[in-house]
DNA sequence: AGCGTGACAAGGT
DNA sequence: GACCTTGCCACGC
């Protein structure tokens, strides 16, 4: 796959996350079909375009934590983001991913017994 | 082509 | 928890 469509696909990934849930750099590459591709999932989201919309504050690294350092500006705004979507976030940036992660068996109790 | 750098991940100390 | 190491991939020099 060339890389404007693994782009493509990596947008289409992050915007399948249901707001109020968090997903992973790790695991957004790996639903776009490219499995050990994380850092490319944080490159394309920093380009993230204003006039096409992308939830990126809804991705994590892999423990839950918010990958900006400690009180930066992004950092801010993501924790801002999330707790307006009803996610818990540490003063540290830490959300407890046992709770809001994304993943399809949640989903999938949510649509049988939500 | 080589090398450093980074919104990463996993495993170990 | 704070680091370190190894593996990873895209970019810019």
């Amino acid at each position: 796959m060339d890389t404007a469509a693994a782009i493509a696909a990596i947008l289409a990934s992050v915007r399948r996350i249901p707001a109020g849930r968090v997903s992973s750099y790790g695991e957004v590459a790996a639903r776009a079909g490219l499995k050990g591709r994380a850092r490319m999932v944080g490159r394309v989201l920093g380009m993230a375009p204003a006039d096409d919309p992308v939830p990126w504050y809804r991705v994590l690294k892999s423990d839950g934590r918010i990958a900006f350092p400690l009180g930066s500006d992004a950092f801010k705004q993501q924790v801002r983001h999330l707790r307006k979507e009803g996610v818990r976030v540490s003063k540290t940036g830490r959300v407890d991913l046992a709770t809001h992660a994304w993943t399809v068996g949640q989903s999938l109790d949510e649509l049988l017994w939500g």
